[in-house]
DNA sequence: CGGCGAAAAACTGTTGACAATTCACAATCC
DNA sequence: GGATTGTGAATTGTCAACAGTTTTTCGCCG
């Protein structure tokens, strides 16, 4: 690798973050699976760093709800159980309206018709049946009405809760046919935003997420 | 102090974590005031400790929002503009609201007789203008009707929220004649859940947190 | 063969030292 | 006088080593 390359990351950011986002992209994808412990001095060899970035990179992790910490022990990737998985879809759908609420008064034309793009996009990939498609463009359009708010420390939130939310195996949109419920409550909510509804729009986001909470876990 | 009671709360608590609390207690007690910077040798040197439990006890304090860390100048004790503690209240109020629409289909007589004595008790505190009584009886208000849902992530997430919303200089209840119309809210509160009408509970809970802003940022 | 216990290995918790960067301040130049 | 640059002190970033705890291994006895 390039040695001024490295050097102009180190110079702005610490090796601790560098961890951080590592360990955050591992277990993700899965390379980290839940329970599985986070084996420090494994870490630090294979990271080519010491010890002490891989602690300070943990406990911030742990903050964020990804790992847990026991005193002797180590850290371990969490595994959410059904209880905390519901708990963290409820505080979601809080969120979410909250978002729904704040955008609806404010949102441009141009951010409905970003919206309405993701929108047919998930179209496309509902009737094909595409998952792996429809998923991301899932996050993008919840991600986006968060990021219109404005309000920056919702929309870092609803990340942390969404990634901390991966945790869980189970996936909702693997039902048949949930794409297309999906996508058509997504119309509702972007109808809401246009009309500039307030409550409806906090009630339609609010719902949606629920919604899938439900589906999930069979209501 | 007796060596031995300090190995034992060793072995069962990092000085990591020891180091966070007095951390937060020093921010919350204003002994650290925001726009501070933490030194971490003195920091090591007066809590009797090596740099390495300051530096991790810094990073879970940095993901939770209480300070920032700044690379190779340091971290500081963050200060919360307008617009960044207008968010957290966006933000509280919708957890807030979730946490009211949780808990009226569940509430016992029991735990609305405890939210009962708070509303007394505030109520006294309202009458003598006591703001140093009302105050906390006001976070156990709060506290209480969360913890009453059982979601147990909302609760630690409303508190890490609330401890933010600290480091905010401003006090909402200063203004004359703020606690009697709080306290009346909280009646209102109290009659939803009693009620067992989530969204009336909802609603209550999230305007009573929205008015108190307004009244912090004289909408 | 299976449980038991002690020694050994592996791992985490903590520390002190060293390297790199930033900050404070004085000397210099325009 | 004001901006600037150079130097030393202070501070952060990183690392390697040591101490204490947990887990594993392995020999022993019933």
């Amino acid at each position: 690798m390039d040695p001024t390359l490295a050097l102009k990351i180190r110079r702005t950011e610490s090796l601790t973050s560098l961890v951080r986002r590592e360990l955050e992209r591992m277990i993700e994808m899965g390379e980290l699976a839940g329970g599985d412990r986070l084996n420090e001095n494994a870490l630090a060899t294979r990271l080519g760093v010491s010890r002490g970035p891989i602690r300070e990179a943990c406990r911030g992790l742990e903050q964020s709800g990804l790992v847990e910490v026991v005193v002797n022990r180590g850290v371990f990737v969490r595994e959410l159980d059904n209880k905390a998985a519901a708990e963290l879809y409820d505080i979601r759908a809080s969120l979410m309206g909250m978002a729904g609420r704040l955008l609806a008064p404010i949102i441009t034309t141009a951010q409905a018709a970003e919206l309405q793009a993701l929108i047919n996009d998930m179209d496309k990939a509902a009737k094909a049946e595409d998952l792996n498609a429809f998923y991301p463009l899932n996050l993008r359009f919840h991600e986006k009405i968060v990021g219109f708010t404005g309000n920056e420390r919702l929309l870092s939130l609803c990340n942390a809760i969404q990634r901390e939310a991966h945790l869980f195996r189970r996936r909702t949109l693997d039902a048949p046919g949930r794409m297309k419920v999906s996508n058509a409550e997504h119309r509702r909510i972007l109808a809401a935003l246009k009309k500039h509804d307030a409550e409806a729009s906090r009630r339609e986001m609010e719902e949606h997420v629920l919604t899938s909470k439900d589906a999930l876990f069979g209501k």
